[in-house]
RNA sequence: GGACCAUUGGUGUAGCGGCCCAACAUGCUUCCCUGUCACGGAAGAGAUCACGAGUUCGAAUCUCGUAUGGUCCGCCA
């Protein structure tokens, strides 16, 4: 069609010029004899006028039209737009299609629920803030190209029908027609196929991959996802973090104009557990967790007996802490297994709070001097035998206060490794029993593997999560690259030798024919965008996510499927399970 | 599987036992307006207060249940 002009991109140096434009009618200002018109595309917005309102066909908000017109200067311009020196003087304006009122306001600041928006997705993308988030998705993955395929990456397509997998999560099953009763999955990452691709000898691969987990959603969790995954052959840890903050550096430089300075921290993980009570620490401001052990030694209290105790100073805050407050923090607490939340409060030079009955006067000036407690200051803690328990609840706690003294700055960013991570993560209640910490294929540091058979727990590995601002945007590990070994973590984690055959056979064979010592790691590439642009929601950086329920609410799927369907997958459903006429 | 919160004109909110067959903003319709840019001004239309039961002389308001949506825990190797 013709169009000889982009709307968001005429300046004052197109003055003169006798432009075709093509667009949706964003807002109108009719004046009488006199129309402003705001005309919206894909690269933003321009005022048209209308001198002569005659001319005009029905202008309805959101029909979409051609304009033909004269780019001419505004006697007063508009500094909040890009476009606001210049106005388009209409000559003709063409009606291509007329739009129906639209259930709310397409603009930056629509005040529309997410339910409403997500229902009329097509129309909330109109929205710019809407399509930026789209075009900042699009320059990381265009980033990534440009990135790992200047260091030789080969981008190779992994299968999307898979083996179902025994562990990790909930697998999206798919039934297989031509073998009735039997399935695929679809996959949860690309994990296996990458690692054969190192033992093809691919040596440097990589993937923009769509995975799927069939798990309860979160505000920044869908049930289908997208990683930028990567594996090479030949690199020891510190070569994969250093090419990957080449990566990051680039994406700072390319879409914040932000210099990081490199190499990035790196912070073993119990340190981040112990002074963060995260994995994924925010270290934006500071509120450490405090280990208490000492500074409640000798102090009479059983929740103490055999317990990790750590607490946070709250600067300012004990006045200001009401006991409604001290309730939710409780509640807060009480998600990590722990009873609760123990306050001691200093106010006017004396020790209160919730824990100062149990103190006698020796012990509140020991607390006060060994924690430098000022007045007003508020110390929360808590106790637990479980250390894991005590950090993630202290540092949930931490997060919380943190934003009630509004300490987080939303325009830095801080970035760094977690590293060391543990191998396994002993089951709650199940004593012996282990789960993967990252997944079965991490390969332990060779320090501790002497560990293995005594002392498992304790063993550490390979595993570097990327955090950035308290989000987990992307992990990975050095892979085992020994058949034994690999087929013995398989043994620690509960699998018997008949179920690593059945189940992992066919990858395991593959490690007895030369196997590259590799590793690898991925993006959550939604992360990603959310850090770029500042969204705490993944569903406004993916273009028609899922809504909590895993429906989608533009299409409603799932969906029951006709009787016809059903019998050609030669599947049956259960009685009481009612199904819908179609 | 569990906890908590929400549901009121098209949209977003207020109202939290009688001042409410419901208020405000915005959108919509009609009219006026030559410099607006969240244009302004005037008039108007638009809601059985998610659904079902209960408490009460009286329910948008209190209770219970259901549905839908959101946030979190479990879960997410």
């Amino acid at each position: 069609m013709e169009r000889t002009a982009y709307c968001g991109n005429l300046r004052i140096t197109n003055v003169g010029e006798s432009v075709t434009l093509l667009g949706w009618i964003a807002n109108k200002r009719n004046l009488g004899s006199l129309v402003f018109i705001d005309l919206r595309d894909a690269s933003g917005y321009v005022q048209l006028i209308a001198k002569n309102p005659d001319i005009l066909p029905e202008i309805k908000n959101e029909s979409v039209v051609q304009v033909r017109g004269v780019v001419s200067k505004k006697d007063v311009p508009n500094p909040s737009l890009p476009t606001g020196e210049i106005e388009v003087e209409i000559t003709s304006m063409t009606l291509l299609s007329k739009a129906a009122l639209t259930p709310f306001i397409i603009a930056d600041k629509s005040d529309a629920l997410e339910e409403t928006r997500l229902k009329y997705r097509y129309l909330d993308l109109r929205r710019p803030c809407m399509l930026h988030n789209l075009r900042v998705r699009s320059k990381i993955v265009s980033l990534w190209h440009r990135y790992f395929e200047a260091h030789d990456f080969l981008e190779v397509e992994t299968p999307i029908l898979n083996l179902a997998t025994p562990e990790g999560a909930r697998d999206y099953l798919v039934p297989s027609r031509l073998h009735h009763g039997s399935f695929y999955a679809l996959p949860q990452s690309p994990q296996l196929w990458k690692q054969l691709l190192m033992i093809a000898g691919v040596e440097r691969y990589f993937q923009v991959a769509r995975c799927f987990r069939d798990e309860d959603l979160r505000a920044d969790r869908q049930p289908e996802f997208t990683q930028l995954d990567e594996e090479v052959s030949f690199m020891d840890q510190e070569e994969i973090l250093t090419l990957n903050e080449g990566f990051l550096a680039l994406l700072f430089k390319e879409i914040k104009g932000i210099d990081i300075s490199l190499p990035l921290r790196r912070m073993p993980y119990w340190e981040a557990m112990d002074v963060y009570g995260s994995d994924k620490p925010d270290t934006r401001y500071g509120l450490h967790l405090i280990d208490l052990k000492d500074v409640f030694a000798g102090v009479e209290f059983d929740g103490f007996q055999g317990a990790y105790i750590r607490g946070i100073v709250v600067p300012g805050s004990a006045k200001s802490t009401s006991r409604k407050a001290v309730d939710e923090l409780n509640m807060e607490a009480r998600k990590f297994r722990l009873k609760g939340v123990m306050t001691l409060k200093l106010e006017n030079g004396v020790l209160g709070g919730s824990f100062a009955k149990f103190l006698n006067e020796e012990q509140k000036a020991k607390v006060i001097s060994s924690l430098s407690l000022k007045e007003d200051d508020l110390l929360l803690f808590a106790a637990s035998p479980d250390r894991r328990a005590v950090d993630f609840g202290m540092g949930a706690i931490r997060t919380l206060e943190a934003k009630k003294l509004n300490l987080i700055d939303p325009n830095t960013f801080d970035l760094l490794w977690v590293v060391d991570f543990p191998m396994f993560d002993p089951i709650p209640g199940e004593e012996g029993k282990y789960t993967a910490e990252h997944h079965p294929f991490t390969r332990p540091r060779d320090e501790d593997l002497h560990l293995l058979d005594s002392n498992p727990e304790e063993v550490l590995a390979y595993a570097y999560d990327i955090v950035i601002n308290g989000y987990e945007c992307g992990g990975g590990t050095l892979r085992i690259y020994d058949h034994d070994t690999q087929w013995k973590i398989f043994n620690l984690l509960g699998l018997s030798d008949e179920d690593v055959a059945r189940k992992f056979g066919w990858f395991i064979d593959a490690f007895q024919y030369g196997v590259p010592p590799h590793g690898g790691m991925a993006y959550g590439l939604d992360r990603l965008v959310m850090i770029f642009t500042g969204t705490d929601n993944i569903r406004d950086v993916i273009a028609f996510p899922k809504n909590l329920q895993a429906v989608d609410p533009t299409s409603k799927a799932p969906a029951r499927v006709s009787k016809e369907q059903l019998d050609a997958v030669g599947i049956t459903l259960i009685e009481g399970d009612e199904h819908e006429e179609e």
